[in-house]
RNA sequence: GGUCUGGUAGUUCAGUUGGUUAGAAUACAUGCCUGUCACGCAUGGGGUCGCGGGUUCGAGUCCCGUCCAGACCGCCA
């Protein structure tokens, strides 16, 4: 038996018993006459005490030599220490060692293995084995299993069955760009590894399963950032015989389990907005509403008065910082330096300070009177003391520019609490986008979602004003789930396809099975996935989902740790009929 | 594909206007230390300043290229 106890687990109450401990050095304390070694376990550190009258000569030496992370067993009493550490949770014993056994040595850490590790993002990657042995990392990795579980059962509970469906599937052109997988049995014939296990999900839907998840590993192969890896895991979910209603119910019951299971938090019903007022007031489809900060359109107010710079532009619109009309010329003028920076892209920014003495004073004073800025102020519902910031250009741009400094502002004055949790539901998507580089429609959500009834005539006539019945879940600002209800109809199907700009044959050859399946009886259906690394990190109160995944890829989509990926042999090149020979002349 | 930031001791970083032998903290090693718990004290070892080229009497520092890392834009149905 390796141990009678974990780190964690000893206190008064075992005083005096004889105790089995395994586990790290977390520190050596070597202080001449006596030793302490601090011994670590996934559950706590528990003290180890040699001294040279009470241990034995032998083991004191050798808990002498102990060296950081060294792997150890230990026998010995648990005693009260004589001064007792009130920080640790097993602060008020120690264990008085009589045996020590060296399970494995170690060698220096590259960083130190503390809560504030000494280490850098690259060396944490490259040994990730000896950072998820700090506690942040363990704790990360401890709270994804908790929500993880709560999804499972909540699920189950609710008549979901959890059905694998396969990885090694076929290359879609729809979409991100697939992983592929080359086949040795089929020469020049490849898999794709699944963006997401879409067709399969409804087609168990088909299959009469009624209701079906999965927390499912899917794949995209596009460029990553701090919340986007290469692989990443999906709640994946399908409901049969579902309107829109039904499931964003049975999701929000879900998402609400979370919040009170995992953070204890109460959420009232939450709040739905479609995409087209999220775009007005936000100027994005997934708005942070833990603060306000709405767009106020001011083309009716501040055009026609002879400033040319909002007179020309198709949108003028602007928010009310709350209480910062204090803030410096110094900083507006870095805040303008903000806005104009090449991927914000805003060609200037207008302030309005709305004062606490109830006068005003702007940028564009010299072109308003103190009337238009308080009927601009008024408009804006700025309170006394707050400042207005206006853009103006065209109105998509714009929106997306005065987005992000409402974002950055909310940052700065300290608007994301990660504590505060602000669901909200976004509805009525467009169902299709138009793609100047391929002169297209493509799918907004993707070519399964079914557009509404209402709309459906618009389909031939002006398809780009279509509404989709689809739907996101936004937390703080970010999209957590996705979904739709689907197009069952193998006549829809192909009128979908249709206007993608498949041909008849390329929609039969890619997603036949599909249409096949639906001449079969298909059942309405719907549903919805969840990105479970970003839900966890948000839950988590993190910006990063590397965090809370145990192997990440780096920002280039390398595993450093196990150098992935690298080049094959030239023997499995063969087998796989890659050999690279050059091609034969035309 | 693009923009920005960074790369100096095992690690995290400082290094001024281009100028003597490149520093600090921490880690590591050795010694001392009668209750430590971020232990303390003393001593010591430790450097391809990412790589290549250029400018210069002289480059960690300036210029060009390149590699690596991170954030972002594009991309991500």
């Amino acid at each position: 038996m390796y141990r009678t106890h974990h780190c964690g687990a000893l206190s008064l109450e075992q005083l005096n018993q004889t105790v089995t401990l395994a586990g790290w050095v977390q520190k050596n304390r070597n202080k001449g006459f006596i030793v302490w070694v601090d011994l670590r376990d996934r559950y706590g550190i528990t003290q180890l005490v040699f001294d040279e009258e009470r241990t034995p000569k032998e083991v004191f030496e050798t808990a002498q030599g102990l060296g950081r992370e060294f792997v150890i067993q230990v026998a010995g009493k648990v005693i009260e220490r004589e001064s007792k550490n009130p920080h640790m949770a097993t602060g008020a014993i120690e264990v008085l060692v009589e045996s020590l056994t060296v399970l494995n040595s170690a060698k220096t850490p590259p960083f130190t293995i503390e809560d504030q590790t000494d280490g850098g993002e690259e060396l944490r990657m490259q040994y990730r084995y000896l950072d998820i042995r700090r506690n942040p990392v363990k704790e990360n990795l401890l709270f994804r299993h908790q929500v993880s579980m709560a999804v499972r059962n909540y699920l189950s509970r609710a008549g979901f069955i959890d059905v694998e469906t396969p990885y090694l599937i076929k290359s879609t052109p729809e979409g991100a760009r697939d992983f592929v997988v080359p086949s040795r049995m089929n020469a020049g014939q490849f898999y794709a590894l699944p963006q997401s296990p879409q067709t399969f999900k409804q087609l168990l839907m088909v299959g009469g399963l009624d209701k079906y998840f999965q927390i499912v590993k899917c794949f995209r192969d596009e460029d990553l950032r701090a919340d986007r890896q290469p692989e990443f895991t999906q709640i994946d979910c399908e409901m049969t015989f579902v309107d829109q209603e039904a499931i964003l119910q049975q999701f929000e019951g879900l998402t609400k389990h979370l919040l009170k299971e995992i953070k204890g938090v109460e959420v009232a019903e939450f709040p739905r907005m479609s995409y087209d007022e999220a775009m007005k007031t936000y100027g994005n489809d997934k708005p942070d509403i833990r603060f306000g900060m709405r767009f106020k359109e001011l083309n009716a107010f501040a055009q026609g008065k002879g400033f040319g710079v909002f007179d020309s532009q198709e949108l003028v619109v602007g928010i009310a910082v709350p209480q910062a009309a204090d803030m410096s010329r110094k900083e507006i003028d870095a805040l303008i330096d903000w806005v104009k920076r090449p991927h914000i892209g805003a060609k200037g920014l207008v302030y309005v300070k709305c004062n606490t003495d109830g006068s005003f004073k702007s940028s564009v004073d010299k072109f308003f009177t103190p009337e238009d800025l308080a009927e601009w102020a008024t408009h804006c519902e700025a309170e006394a003391g707050d400042l207005l910031l206006i853009l103006s250009g065209e109105t998509q741009a714009t929106r997306t520019q005065l987005s992000a400094l409402r974002m950055e502002l909310a940052t700065r004055l300290g608007l994301r609490d990660p504590h505060t949790f602000a669901p909200l539901w976004i509805t009525d998507f467009p169902l299709l986008e138009w793609d100047d580089e391929s002169e297209r429609y493509h799918a907004m959500h993707h070519p399964f979602t079914a557009p509404k009834p209402e709309d459906l005539a618009l389909l031939k006539t002006e398809p780009g004003k279509v509404k989709a019945n689809a739907y996101d879940l936004v937390l703080n600002g970010n999209e957590i789930g996705g979904g739709s209800i689907r197009i069952h109809d193998q006549e829809l199907q192909a009128q979908m396809f249709d206007l993608l700009g498949f041909t008849k044959e390329e929609a039969q050859a890619q997603f036949g099975f599909l249409m096949n399946a639906f001449q079969y009886g298909a059942p309405p259906h719907g549903g919805i996935a969840f990105g479970l690394d970003r839900l966890v990190a948000i839950l988590g109160g993190q910006e990063t989902i590397r965090d809370f995944i145990a192997f990440p890829k780096n920002n280039a989509g390398r595993d450093v740790m196990i150098d992935a990926p690298a080049p094959l042999s030239g023997e499995q090149l063969d087998e796989l009929h890659l050999q690279t020979s050059p091609p034969p002349k035309q």
